[in-house]
DNA sequence: TTCAATTGGGACGATTCTAGTCCTGTTTCA
DNA sequence: TGAAACAGGACTAGAATCGTCCCAATTGAA
């Protein structure tokens, strides 16, 4: 279906959260805040702290929050932490792995496919899923991604 | 891991491989052709068949030959046939499976992400993979897809 | 008219992936 | 010293995927 993962989809909650709340938070609050399991919730900050998106604090009163500006955080890297490196096909990210060995046309198309939509998902970030600069993300006419001053929300 | 499923990837080997014999070709001819295994390819291009990307002869010296001009049929096409609609988050296909409902500010920006995405996969035609404009698709400076003529391949 | 070749459709099983849970250890601070 | 909170990994249940097989329907050639 080309879906990303649930995790993945749950990550971008937390991580957009976190955006909005600007302060340190556990992981019992952000779980009842957004209405995901808190073990779920647990596993997703783990991940998230080890691909060096948040930064933890052990500890009583400890918690989690952004390493870095939310304006630097894109999709893409919750994506990549979360459910690896993106890659439409196998070909893109095990080379070798495919019968069609050599002489595959369509391994080099593949590769700007997968950039491309790279490039989508790096476009936004967690700012713009927080909705926090007060505009949204829009697509022109051309396709391109851009940011639209004074969308929605 | 974002990625296309098996199937998909071989749904455009299948395509691709079609686009460049430019003749009606059966199922087993196909399968030895591009190396993946009878069933599976008779399987797929019964998908694609009830998706109206190719058309199919029965009897005998039957076949499959593509439903319309290599150049009009993209990607996207060859994904929506085989795994279903591009819907990189749930809520993106299935408005109302989401428990956060009616308030999350992420939602319109999951549908210009998959937008972006989509557009990406429209962009590419089953000629390209076939190579068959004698170009290869590029991607820009600023990252929209175009074709450049005097590409390898 | 008959028969072989070919597609059409669906059912099925094995494997793999995913989501979610739990347990134990480590760190920090009151 | 003890409670609160994160760190890491093992584990299970469920779902999805991949690939195979079977039989019916259709077509064209002998």
């Amino acid at each position: 279906m080309l879906r990303m993962s649930k995790l993945a989809d749950y990550g971008a909650l937390v991580m957009a959260f976190l955006a909005k709340s600007d302060r340190m938070l556990n992981a019992t609050e952000i779980s009842s805040e957004i209405n995901v399991a808190s073990p779920t919730v647990a596993k997703l900050l783990k991940l998230l702290t080890r691909g060096e998106l948040l930064v933890s604090h052990r500890g009583v009163n400890g918690g989690y929050s952004l390493a870095r500006g939310a304006d630097d955080i894109s999709v893409a890297d919750i994506i990549d932490v979360i459910e690896g490196p993106i890659a439409l096909t196998e070909c893109v990210s095990q080379p070798g792995s495919c019968v069609q060995e050599s002489d595959c046309s369509l391994r080099e198309n593949w590769q700007v496919i997968n950039d491309a939509m790279r490039k989508a998902l790096s476009e936004v970030s967690v700012s713009d899923l927080a909705g926090g600069r007060s505009h949204s993300v829009n697509l022109d006419a051309n396709g391109s991604l851009e940011k639209a001053t004074g969308g929605c929300c």
